[in-house]
RNA sequence: GGGCGAAUAGCUCAGUGGUAGAGCGCCUCGUUUACACCGAGGAUGUCGCAGGUUCGAAUCCUGCUUCGCCCACCA
């Protein structure tokens, strides 16, 4: 064994052993119990982000934990065409290059994504190999695969038939870069400072006005009422009268409507139904028409005022304003700071407009998605993110499936010269109808979100009956980042639920997000983005999997700290050293190869003080990570874990077991072994390549610890009574260490022995190893109390209720003893102060009577602590 | 405007009704035959603020402050 652990070529050397032996091959036909996850397929942007790392590792950890376990996994990856997300990226590729795609064209575009995808699919899937994720790599899918695309139309021609898709035009959020409507959830909301505007409506008959307040008075043209309040005192008189729009000199009515507060602005709103989402309920409300004079690119259209007409929507606002102005309409503005809806893409302003477009019918299907995490059948975890969920899915309007974009799935209707619109798969020829061959198919493209959605059962061969999807749908888990919950969950489970009458999976698990070491969301513009696989290349996969688990299911955000990917690297050859120190017991020589033997197990009574105190603890770490890691708690595993192997198998067991080692002590070598493997295969869910290179080293060991039975834990080694004496050894142990150090001992020399009798044997030392293990781990060695007694004062040491002394007369430090004990005096008579009046109060009455026990064991022990103190200091 | 969450050591974060924890950083000392990617020791905390419940609160409740996230049609 290398005398320290090198990350990059075992983790290189196991990533290959486990494609060859293709640990996550999942058998639809084998008998154990299914456990299956879809992996949220990454959109092919670019590469793998923080984020993408973090649930990659979540997910392998579960999917080697169940197999472990004897659990049939099934793991699916799988990649997203991410039809608007890499629409944009391409665009800008092109920009930096002097063209675009209109100069490109179709055909030369579609081209141009198809070297992209082919570039990035394989990468991205290769950076998941890097983080030691063991999907079934065979059945890997992608949302453009044609049978991706005809379960699309299969499911799009269900909706079709059943009414739940519908086209029509409506007014969207019409994103003017991206020349696309979006939908609702795309819309990303940005507070903005803008001119709230204070306009005159001049009544049309009669004298008087009503003043309207509004963000954009370039869209006044577009006017077709002007609504207050029902029952607005201030406004009773005018409504059913008739107002001039104040640009254009339109008559326009004056309505009542309940969507209008009162409170804001005016309380007076001027209704613009082809420019406002709120205005168009209200228009179709009140039958009103529909003006537009925005076009898709988001410029005006107003052919009868010039100094408008083809302008920008913010130019043509100010042109607006200063026409207003010079009218004598503007009353006044004001400074407003409001939300304002951005693509979420590109960041754009959206744009309401009423375009045509592919509605899906939301309620039938929202429902039933609501009600599968409301009863439970769904669970979400960490458990606040439920309400959440269920607040989403009872909002939810009406979802715009359409987008005009280049690129992404073809809504698959086509219409006919006679009007004939049909639904197909496979695109016919000619009309079913009517038989016509004049055949127009619809130019738009699917909403990403909408083939995404059907991803769980898509990727299972749906709806072919077949014996993996039989066997692995529902899937067990779904984990994925927050921010996609009411993009991407909601719709799984109401595809799920729809088309397979099943929820789509059990338990949904969001990881927390990790922000930049700054504390904001990782962005290039921040320059604050850390790349998981530089990460890799510096730590190990191994140190970055045991920070993204203690991490991972944090109800907060998480910054980036590589401080403790860094730990966690120490913490890798730490055990590995740990396991050396063993495996040079058997192979002394330095690249002398072997593996560590099997050797019987010996019998329980054989076992002493300190090794029943390690399997103890091992028991317990055992029951603790077993139940900690289906329950999702990836940070109290690894904590445990790292907190048992390093203080307490590393600093103590294997500091008193070293002399039994080297002289071959069966037992000692036989509960070394069985501590390290044990504690390496409860590891290996979140560390797994560090951990089969420990196993390696061991005779006996299956090829991969993925392969290992998962421990089960040994009741008979629960031993709370070892604990307990132990603790006792350990404390006292430090006590001495503490004491030596103050009197100039150095505690580390081995070629000094100090000697030492006991004065007063306390529980500390009742266990017969007990002296055994002070003189192992500290420099002294023990002598008859005989040989000293009656001698002048020696340097003595409480620790519990035992007293150490000195067996001569001390170092350097010698004369500094008394100040130490007086220090521990202070300290004890402070402590019995505090308890003493503690348990004179109504404590020893209302507390449980184990609590004040444990209390008056505390007192009696500082007491007697007391005594030996000051006898200590006045001999 | 509504909802949810967070505030613990210099930094990043665990934790939990009964004696305040880890990693990193800092100070002292030490070792180089498991590990300097190490060991031993140390300093640093009114566990955001104010009330309440309780024998006991960092932990439960209420209010407040600050930060974050989500939702929402304030024109």
């Amino acid at each position: 064994m290398e005398a320290a652990y090198q990350p990059q070529p075992t983790e290189q050397r196991w990533r290959q052993r486990w494609a060859e032996m293709d640990l996550g091959a999942a058998d639809p036909a084998s008998s154990k119990p299914a456990f299956s996850i879809a992996l949220p397929p990454p959109n092919i942007t670019g590469s793998l982000h923080m984020g993408h790392a973090l649930n990659a590792l979540v997910q392998d950890s579960l999917c080697r934990f169940y197999r472990m376990n004897g659990y049939e996994v099934c793991w699916v990856p799988g990649t997203d065409h991410a039809a608007i997300a890499t629409q944009n990226v391409i665009e800008r590729q092109l920009a930096d290059e002097g063209t675009s795609k209109e100069e490109l064209g179709r055909e030369a575009f579609a081209t141009r994504v198809d070297a992209w995808y082919r570039t990035y699919q394989g990468r991205i899937l290769e950076q998941l190999q890097r983080l030691g994720a063991t999907c079934d790599w065979r059945r890997e899918r992608f949302t453009l695969d044609d049978a991706y695309v005809r379960v699309i139309r299969i499911v799009f021609g269900e909706l079709y038939r059943q009414g739940l898709i519908y086209r029509g035009p409506r007014i969207v959020n019409w994103c003017p870069r991206c020349r696309s409507a979006i939908s609702d959830e795309e819309v990303e909301y940005q507070e903005q400072l803008d001119t709230f505007y204070y306009v005159r409506y001049p009544l049309v008959l009669g004298q008087g006005s009503l003043e309207v307040a509004t963000t954009r008075p370039e869209t006044i043209l577009a006017d077709v009422a002007v609504a207050v309040a029902p029952g607005d005192e201030r406004f009773r008189r005018y409504v059913g009268q008739s107002v001039r729009d104040p640009l254009g000199g339109r008559e326009i009515p004056v309505i009542e409507d309940q969507a209008v507060d009162p409170q804001v602005g005016t309380g007076v709103l001027k209704i613009t139904p082809g420019h406002s989402a709120e205005d168009y309920e209200i228009g179709e409300r009140h039958h009103l028409p529909i003006q537009t004079v925005i076009s898709l690119d988001g410029l005006m259209i107003a052919p009868g005022f010039p100094d408008l007409d083809g302008r920008g929507v913010g130019e043509a606002r100010e042109i607006a304003a200063a026409r207003l102005r010079e009218s004598g309409a503007m009353i006044r503005e004001e400074p407003l700071l409001h939300q304002v809806g951005h693509c979420d893409r590109c960041g754009t302003v959206i744009e309401p407009l009423v375009t045509p477009q592919w509605w899906v019918r939301i309620r039938d299907l929202a429902d039933p998605a609501g009600e599968a995490v409301a009863s439970g059948k769904i669970k979400i975890h960490p458990a606040q993110f439920r309400v959440q969920y269920l607040d989403w899915v009872a909002g939810l309007r009406d979802w715009c499936i359409s987008r005009q974009l280049w690129l992404g799935h073809r809504i698959p209707v086509s219409t006919c010269a006679n009007g004939h619109s049909f639904a197909w798969v496979d695109e016919p020829a000619i009309c079913p109808e009517c038989s016509s061959s004049d055949l127009t198919a619809d130019p738009d493209v699917l909403d990403t979100w909408f083939s995404s959605g059907l991803w769980p059962f898509a990727i299972l061969g749906w709806p072919d009956p077949n014996p993996t999807l039989e066997r692995f749908y529902p899937t067990s888990v779904l984990s994925t980042a927050r921010d996609i919950l009411q993009h991407w969950v909601v719709r799984m489970v109401m595809m799920g639920l729809r088309f397979t009458s099943d929820i789509p999976f059990h338990d949904v698990l969001f990881h927390a997000t990790i922000l930049g070491a700054d504390g904001a969301r990782m962005s290039k513009s921040r320059g604050n983005v850390v790349d998981p696989l530089d990460m890799v290349d510096k730590y190990g996969a191994d140190a970055l999997r045991a920070w993204g688990a203690s991490v991972a299911m944090g109800t907060q955000d998480a910054r980036f700290d590589e401080t403790r990917v860094e730990g966690y690297s120490h913490f890798a050859n730490k055990l590995w050293n740990m396991t050396r120190l063993l495996y040079l017991v058997h192979f002394p020589g330095e690249d002398q190869p072997g593996r560590i033997p099997e050797t019987a197990e010996p019998a329980r009574e054989s076992l002493q003080l300190a090794d029943r105190w390690i399997l103890s603890r091992l028991g317990g770490l055992t029951q603790l990570v077993t139940k900690a890691l289906p329950e999702f708690d990836f940070g109290g595993a690894m904590d445990a874990i790292y907190g048992f192997a390093w203080h307490e198998l590393a600093d103590w067991y294997l500091e008193l077991v070293k002399a039994r080692l080297e002289t071959g002590d069966a037992v000692a070598l036989w509960v070394t072994r069985r501590v390290l493997l044990q504690m390496a295969t409860l590891l290996h869910p979140i560390m797994p390549f560090l951990t089969d290179a420990l196993a390696e080293q061991f005779a006996g060991t299956p090829a991969s610890l993925d392969r290992a039975t998962w421990p089960a834990v040994e009741m008979e080694w629960i031993d709370p009574d070892s604990e307990m004496a132990m603790a006792g050894c350990m404390n006292l142990i430090s006590s001495l260490r503490k004491w030596l150090t103050e009197l100039g001992i150095e505690v580390s020399k081995r070629s000094i022995r100090v000697p030492f009798f006991v004065r007063e044997e306390g529980p500390e030392l009742a266990q017969p190893e007990a002296l055994g293990y002070v003189s192992a781990v500290l420099p002294i060695t023990w002598v008859e109390p005989s040989a000293y007694d009656g001698r002048a004062a020696r340097p003595q040491l409480v620790a519990g209720r035992t007293t150490l002394a000195l067996g001569r007369s001390a170092g350097p430090g010698a004369d500094r003893w008394k100040e130490s004990a007086q220090r521990e005096l202070v300290k004890a008579s402070a402590l019995r102060a505090k308890l003493e009046a503690h348990l004179d109060g109504p404590f020893a009455e209302k507390a449980p009577a184990e609590v004040v026990q444990r209390e008056r064991d505390r007192l009696e022990e500082v007491r007697q602590r007391q005594v030996l103190l000051t006898r200590l200091i006045e001999s």
